[in-house]
DNA sequence: GTAGTCGTTGATCATCTGGTCAAATCCATG
DNA sequence: CATGGATTTGACCAGATGATCAACGACTAC
């Protein structure tokens, strides 16, 4: 039935169970850090069988990587220029703050290569990435213009926004080390504390 | 002369070299990312020199980890109770701003750490910097409480400078790679972007 | 049930890496 | 300039690590 691609239900069991360990120690521990020793044994396979599903440590990682951009994307290609200005942005910004409630792996694999310079990702960055935030940067500036919101600078906006909802994520430890109180959950006091910061920054005044 | 400490000139040379070199590498690939042989080579030592003025790659790194944490707190520290709060906090915010500028390679180093799980420095967390953190929100709150200040949780405001601060040293390349333009100096634009959020979001409402 | 492909792994390799050591070189002091 | 400690390094070691491979086991289509 299958000609080219013969993939079975153990091929998509597997490589699902491999991208799902390698996710946990890539993000952890950067890609240098990992080994395939340890995803393997995280994955519950044997290190040859691994490179039986992927051609190589940097394959895993690599497949990793463009997978997520896609997801990381999607909240900002979501502001919408035709809905409120104020309440867009700070849609945008809670919508970021559950990612990184909800996908801190992701966000730490992401962080991880980021500092050490992007090695594998720069082209996406000053690519799909830049071209994305330039258009979105346009919107906002339009939506200040038209006084329908504060006069801010759009990009730097915009890093504010991933770098005060991404910090809960790759800072994870230190916010816990911090808070360390029997809190059931510091993002409803996050969700709350963004939510007045960028409201108050945001509301034109009048 | 020098009885204990035989502290010669080429030793303190040698040890500062090293050091630099080790800052370089480590910001940038983190402590498994890097090796001894690239540290060495920057330093312009053989490897068996490094491990002469350094008992080990641990003892390169855990130096730099003290090193910079003295200097990491001070600002949080200048914080003044007696000044006016608003100012005060703004002023704390682009002191940690001049230094994400001034030294992005010890805000890489403690990112690199916090990232992946902190695992060398999490007493530090836990003890010195949650005193401190925890004190200077009493502070904040004491000026929320006494209408000098908006409303705001104070551990989270304190996060969000961290976050919106050290993001353009530690996502450097990142910024970089967006904004793109021959701008002569992004900084400046994130001070204006900066002080105008904290001011709205702290300005008391009257 | 059996042929043939898919899936799995123990053993092994080459390389990298942190660290050691003995020997050589440098340098301050008398 | 001789001496003894300080400094430097080439050679080496042991363990870790990414990757390979031949052989074995399992599953599916006929």
């Amino acid at each position: 039935m299958n000609q080219a691609k013969p993939v079975t239900r153990i091929q998509r069991r597997n490589r699902e169970t491999i991208r799902e360990a390698a996710l946990d120690v890539f993000s952890q521990h950067g890609f240098r850090g990992a080994t395939l020793d340890q995803i393997a044994q995280a994955a519950g396979l044997s290190k040859p069988n691994l490179l039986y599903y992927f051609p190589s440590k940097e394959a895993i990682h690599g497949e990793l990587l463009s997978h997520l951009m896609t997801d990381w994307l999607e909240p900002l290609r979501a502001l919408d220029e035709a809905g409120d200005p104020v309440e867009e942005i700070l849609a945008y910004a809670l919508r970021k703050l559950d990612m990184a409630q909800e996908l801190p792996r992701e966000s730490r694999l992401f962080a991880n290569e980021i500092v050490q310079g992007a090695p594998r990702i720069m082209d996406m960055i000053t690519g799909e990435l830049k071209e994305l935030v330039d258009e979105k940067a346009k919107v906002i500036r339009a939506w200040s213009d038209a006084g329908r919101l504060a006069s801010v600078d759009p990009h730097h906006l915009i890093f504010s926004i991933w770098a005060t909802t991404q910090h809960y994520a790759d800072f994870d430890i230190q916010v816990r080390g911090i808070l360390q109180t029997g809190k059931t959950d510091h993002f409803d006091d996050a969700r709350r504390f963004l939510t007045h910061l960028y409201r108050s920054a945001l509301t034109p005044t009048r």
